[in-house]
DNA sequence: GTACATGCAAACCTTTTGCACAGGG
DNA sequence: CCCTGTGCAAAAGGTTTGCATGTAC
């Protein structure tokens, strides 16, 4: 979604610098949020938000966005995932929830949809006691049909 | 671990010779699934099983590793594992488990410890019900800190 | 002004592919 | 014997890096 007034993008970069401490705030981050900020659905691989940027600044270089994109995710700003199709992808971190969402890869038409759910917690507590494993982070991914595939699938 | 008796080692290739169907088992076919039968523990990059098929036949090319291992991951013999390391990693199905167990990466040591608990089939039953989400398999990852690590954490 | 950031191109690393030859069923 | 599998080397991604230049603070 583009910004309907260039004052809530303004001020969610604004946000940002903050979290950026002693990092400089470039045309170029500002560039790779606002694509990121635009496209919050998605898990936007580096391709993908370097043809973004591009269109916001077409002189903006690929290395630039890979470099990006690391602070971004060492300042936790986004999530670096991993779907097994050969690149990164990449998500804003919603800090609304302290944790992650969780991810349905859908075998028939790859969509990636989300789940909010959160009954993983009672596995943490038991993997935290019985293996003394402190867990910081966790990223799930479910593998199956979704909704409409699997009907069709069960025609065939 | 090396088998004791080359009895043993022939016997678990001879159960796999089903599974292959109308694919053929060459020798270098066997070659790869002795060094993953002798690694089981292991989650085994391309690049580690090629060093590990070298040992055994030294005429073998890295091409025939990932050849081999796409064909057992297709066969279901394998399950190709996305830790973010930015290469793959095998390991041996277990059939005795009709589900994966999950794995905790240690952000310390970079170690991946196993566990076998499956209270996740909770959070499927509720994300089938309401996504209408066929589940077929899931790959679950905790990052945290070992119990050694985690230790040696609090202490600095 | 200075340390950090950028763009470009080359390098890197893992994985894939084309092709001529070899060998399993 | 035929079709599939193999080895090699080249190509193909995705990502990282070196370096000269540019710029946020």
């Amino acid at each position: 979604m583009k910004f309907k007034r260039g004052d809530e993008l303004k001020q969610k970069l604004e946000r940002f610098r903050e979290q950026f401490k002693e990092h400089k705030m470039t045309p170029q981050r500002r560039v790779v949020l606002q694509a990121l900020l635009e496209n919050s659905e998605s898990h936007l691989s580096a391709e993908e938000v370097y043809a973004l940027a591009k269109e916001i600044d077409s002189e903006i270089g690929l290395a630039t966005i890979y470099r990006t994109l690391d602070l971004l995710e060492e300042l936790n700003i986004v999530h670096k995932l991993h779907f097994g199709d050969g690149r990164s992808r990449y998500e804003l971190c919603h800090v609304s929830s302290e944790h992650h969402h969780h991810h349905l890869v859908c075998l028939n038409c790859n969509q990636i949809l989300e789940v909010k759910e959160d009954l993983l917690h009672q596995l943490e507590t038991v993997i935290e006691k019985e293996h003394g494993f402190h867990i910081i982070d966790h990223r799930v991914q479910f593998y199956g049909y979704c909704a409409q595939c699997d009907k069709t699938k069960s025609n065939t």
